[in-house]
DNA sequence: GTTATGACTATGG
DNA sequence: GCCATAGCCATAA
């Protein structure tokens, strides 16, 4: 397990790389770090999350952050996020897989 | 070591 | 779509 600064560097940088507009899931960014699993990632963001963009990370079915979901609908709002009626995100067209920032983003070319 | 909790996920009714 | 259950990993008491 390292340090968890480590860890926290690793989530909060997967969140960085959510352009506006899109979203990403717990489990994405977990499997993204490929560490421990998405209820860790929610660990971090509970205690850093301020320091990102959190109303950019969803559930695995779209449904926001429970901490603060109507914070979230206002950035929605503004950045244009694809909302379902039903007050949640659509991942169809919103959902962005983070890369893992342990390796360099250009491997070759 | 066990029990309880958490910004989770998948499955079944 | 909503509720309940099981699985997951780490932290705290």
């Amino acid at each position: 397990m390292r340090h968890p600064e480590e860890y926290v560097e690793d989530v909060l940088s997967c969140v960085e790389q959510v352009p506006p507009g899109r979203v990403t899931t717990y489990g994405a960014i977990a499997e993204a770090v490929g560490r421990y699993g998405p209820r860790r990632v929610g660990n971090v963001m509970a205690g850093h999350g301020a320091a990102v963009a959190w109303w950019r990370v969803v559930r695995a079915d779209g449904s926001l952050p429970p901490s603060h979901d109507g914070e979230a609908r206002q950035a929605y709002l503004e950045e244009g996020t694809a909302l379902r009626p039903s007050g949640r995100v659509d991942l169809e067209v919103a959902f962005f897989q983070p890369a893992p920032p342990g390796p360099p983003a250009m491997i070759r070319g």
